[in-house]
DNA sequence: GCAAGGTC
């Protein structure tokens, strides 16, 4: 038998043929420069094989004769205008090689990648061969890592091609030419008619380059669009055995100053301190999932500072050379059958990790964790060789995909965590421990981070005069404009592109100028050009339900093809179907296109509405993007805005008051020092808080009982005005002025369900669309303009069952909207919208991503050491912060001598507070 | 001069 095997790339022709053969092949050149021929006889099948290759896809779409000049028609005729196929001018030496070696060849046997547009390009390849040979049979060879076991079992197991696929790929690529074609020619002749400030510049359009442009601009308007929020809190320190342990306000922070001042001043009346309970329980830090290309492109640009692109072509290198599997896959969880022991014994030698695998093979080994992707095809990326000998960025993606497999098969980090909650006068305050047991995973992986904190010993009932008791004010911080990892984060969610694509397209709207790249030292912003910004604000004014600059398009798109694979629909049904409907937003965008010209023209005009270009991480005297960038609006293609000047949030380095506040043990009337006092010392009742209300009353705090009616009697501009509070022991947190009252925070609406995923791009596999609505009604959507998804809030605590409404997003993603579901949305910011209904808030339902993590430069929640606003300051909060911290002296201007000044403190990152 | 998807 004579076989014929083409490969989708030369490296993989190369390194197929030297398994099949044992290296023992002999080489012929053919006319194309890149691609050779390999003949042998392969054993197992007695057979004399020929291994070839294409490079990609042979052949190309376009419009038939006159339909490719732009002056031939109506744009909108490009919708029905004949499409011809045809071998790319390139590709014409590799389909003319194709054609000889199948003359006389009984078999062709298929090896191109395991995808769906692998499976098109091989039926390209069998076009091409059967040109000469009608009759060859045709066998698809299935595999996905370069190594001898997997080769010979797909030469020796070929199955058919999967006609379905490569159906689903042509309907996408007629429905792309048609579409880019016609939108991109009405814009750019459109545009360049009325806005001669354009210079005659094309103006494409493409289904995946808009979504994306549009990711950056929403986040461009976000960052634009925010302002900062004030908001109050108490910071307590307590100083046992000369060490001195910050408390955080189980409310967290509070949006109503004159609320904080009440419950500040109830504290200061009766500073002492009582410890609650002081709890440990057993934690855990989380291995990693198994590596999928995005996540791989993603922690890439973060710990490797490589671009997407230059990781993805890293690693293809590192795949046909046969060290790694195949690098392009949605699957985070690994095969029950998956052979993890014969990869990890391989690495066993390794002087940096040999060790650490060698204890995987001698009882270490944990099954890793399961993701919830699976496309079908490939396995999560994993080292399959081990290899010594690379340099370079090759060396450090190859240890960090084999760090990363090591770190999955090992354990999660183990640890301790202490809890201590104390209560002054009713309010309570919590600090944490916590202590590492086992590092596991950690000792093989670097690049997670976790450390220690020590927690003196506290005894339940202790006392304490607390060593520092402030009211500080602090404030929401501006969200930080997308990053390169941000975004390919955000387009993987919403199907744009495929793995091998999404660095493509982010390319792509930089050469076309809808789009800068900044660097900011480590980190790479993305921020739109006036002509972006133009560009997508003036499609989002024709108003679409699914706006060109919006992914549901393309997601749809993305829906049909997977209709296609899966038999639920034909390639001329899916066809007739797309067309129509982009014929129609066609129609309708051309139609209204005015709207588009005027928006763009204002932007290069510098007449938009652009204001003051806020950047990366805002942070106090960092300046992002440097004066210097200078100016506002400017023409096309440039960058609009200048980082920098965040306004009054970019706190200066003043230094806090001091001297005026009533800390460090020091409370009004003649306040007792610092020593502890037992449990069994009952000098003082240690009942803070005002009395009880009468109770029976119409408004129910969060615990869902009758709230407490209260009243301030306290020297503020509040005495005497009345106030709901929580009746119960510990209290929820509630708190509502009687004359403010809207009828309790309890809430009964039911769960709803949770919100999903969006599709996936390139597989067969169904995913289902995001379509949540909760009980309250209605579709909310979230700062990215996507569909906001209601989750409830599963946490213990007073909000428990109560329905929000948040960002689709993958966590770093995020674009930090939140609304709850019982309250009216709809406001820019969402802080303002829960000031009002909600004004405080319960520190233990916050789960926000980074919210809870404290930098472990400074110790401070909200933001990462990267993003330290606080310089190189000890881990420390409180006292230590004096210098770097601004007076506000709030308190004290108000007229209340009691409340302290106290020092500004950053806000919770991304302006928001998160709640699970 | 248009797209997105492969790959060199």
């Amino acid at each position: 038998m004579r076989v014929l095997c083409v490969a989708e790339k030369p490296s993989i022709a190369r390194a197929i043929t030297q398994i099949l053969s044992g290296g023992d092949s002999t080489r012929r050149d053919t006319s194309s420069r890149f691609t050779k021929n390999y003949d042998f006889h392969y054993n197992p099948l007695r057979a004399e094989f020929t291994v070839t290759s294409v490079a990609g896809h042979m052949t190309e779409a376009d419009f038939h004769g006159d339909y490719r000049r732009w002056e031939s028609c109506d744009p909108a005729d490009l919708f029905d205008a004949p499409i011809l196929i045809a071998v790319r001018k390139d590709a014409e030496p590799i389909a003319r090689n194709l054609e000889r070696e199948a003359r006389g060849k009984d078999m062709l046997m298929i090896w191109t990648d395991c995808d769906r547009e692998g499976e098109h390009i091989g039926s390209e390849v069998v076009n091409a061969c059967r040109k000469s040979n009608a009759r060859i049979q045709v066998k698809r060879a299935r595999f996905n890592a370069i190594i001898p076991q997997q080769i010979h079992h797909a030469a020796q197991n070929a199955v058919e091609l999967d006609r379905r696929q490569s159906d689903a790929v042509e309907a996408r690529i007629q429905l792309d030419l048609r579409l880019g074609a016609a939108f991109t020619r009405m814009q750019t002749k459109a545009l360049q008619h009325q806005v001669p400030d354009l210079d005659g510049k094309m103006i494409s359009y493409g289904p995946c380059q808009f979504p994306t442009l549009g990711f950056v601009v929403s986040r461009y308007q976000l960052v634009q669009a925010f302002v900062p929020e004030t908001f109050w809190y108490i910071y307590l320190s307590i100083m046992v055995d000369n060490e001195e342990t910050d408390f955080t306000w189980r409310r967290g922070h509070i949006f109503d100053f004159a609320a904080t001042v009440a419950l500040y001043e109830v504290c200061v009346e009766n500073p002492e301190a009582t410890v609650q309970d002081a709890t440990e329980k057993p934690t855990k830090k989380w291995k990693p999932l198994p590596l999928t290309t995005v996540e791989l492109q993603k922690s890439g640009s973060r710990l490797l500072r490589l671009t997407p692109k230059r990781i993805l072509e890293i690693a293809d290198d590192l795949y046909s050379k046969g060290f790694l599997s195949y690098p392009r896959t949605e699957t985070d969880q690994f095969d029950p059958q998956f052979d993890f022991m014969t990869l990890i014994r391989k690495q066993t030698t390794d002087p940096a990790w040999g060790e650490f695998a060698e204890g995987l093979t001698n009882g270490g080994f944990n099954a890793p964790r399961k993701g919830k992707k699976n496309d079908k095809a490939h396995p999560p990326i994993h080292p399959t060789a081990h290899v010594t000998n690379l340099n370079g960025d090759d060396k450090r993606v190859y240890e960090y995909v084999t760090r990363r497999f090591l770190a999955c098969c090992s354990k999660d980090a183990e640890g301790m965590q202490t809890t201590v909650n104390i209560n002054v006068a009713g309010e309570e305050f919590y600090a944490t421990g916590l202590v590492i047991k086992q590092r596991n995973y950690l000792e093989v992986f670097p690049y997670d981070k976790w450390t220690g904190k020590h927690l003196p010993d506290f005894v339940p009932g202790e006392r304490f005069m607390p060593n520092v008791c402030e009211m500080r004010e602090g404030q929401t911080s501006r969200p930080n404009l997308l990053t390169e990892a941000d975004l390919v984060g955000l387009m993987d969610k919403n199907g744009i592109g495929t793995d091998a694509t999404i660095a493509q397209h982010i390319q792509t709207i930089i050469d076309r100028e809808y789009v800068m790249a900044r660097q900011d030292g480590a980190v790479k912003y993305l921020v739109p050009s006036t002509l972006g910004i133009g560009l997508v604000e003036g499609y989002n004014k024709i108003g679409f339900d699914r706006s060109l600059s919006k992914p549901q398009l393309r997601r749809e798109t993305e829906q049909r093809m997977v209709d296609i694979c899966e038999g639920r629909s034909t390639k001329n049904d899916m066809l007739f179907q797309s067309i129509e409907q982009y014929r129609e937003v066609f129609l309708r965008a051309r139609a209204a296109f005015r709207q588009v010209v005027e928006s763009v023209r204002d932007y290069l005009n510098g007449d938009g509405n652009v204001g003051d270009g806020g950047a990366g991480s805002d942070g106090d005297d960092n300046d992002d993007f440097g004066g210097g960038n200078g100016g506002g609006p400017r023409r096309g293609g440039r960058a609009v805005g200048r980082g920098g000047n965040r306004g009054s949030n970019g706190a200066g380095r003043g230094t806090r008051g001091g001297n005026a506040s009533r800390t460090r043990g020091q409370p009004r009337g003649g306040g007792p020092s610092t020593k502890r006092r037992r449990p069994d010392d009952d000098s003082d009742d240690g009942s803070g808080g005002p009395p009880r209300g009468a109770g029976g009353t119409a408004v129910s705090c969060r615990c869902g009982v009758p709230a407490a009616e209260r009243t301030v009697v306290k020297e503020t501009p509040n005495k005497g005005r009345k106030f709901w509070t929580c009746p119960n022991d510990p209290p929820c947190g509630f708190f509502e002025w009687v004359d403010h009252a809207t009828g309790g925070g309890a809430s009964n609406l039911q769960p709803a369900p949770a919100g999903r995923t969006v599709p996936a791009k390139r597989t067969h596999v169904a995913r289902q669309e995001s379509q949540s609505s909760a009980a309250g009604g209605g579709v909310r959507s979230c700062r990215c303009d996507l569909t906001a998804v209601s989750r409830t809030v599963v946490k213990e605590g007073p909000n428990r069952g109560r329905i929000f409404w948040t960002c689709p997003n993958a966590e770093e993603a995020r674009c930090g909207f939140f609304e709850w579901d019982d309250e009216p949305g709809g406001a820019q910011s969402s802080g303002a919208a829960q000031r009002t209904a909600v004004p405080i808030r319960n520190r233990s339902e916050n789960t926000s991503s980074r919210g809870d993590q404290e930098c472990f430069k400074c110790g401070q929640v909200g933001h990462w050491a990267s993003e330290c606003p606080n310089g190189d300051q000890p881990a420390k909060r409180g006292r230590s912060s004096a210098g770097t911290t601004r007076s506000r002296g709030r308190g004290a201007g108000r007229g209340r001598a009691k409340t302290t000044r106290g020092g500004t403190s950053r806000g919770r990152k991304r302006g928001k507070q998160s709640y699970d």
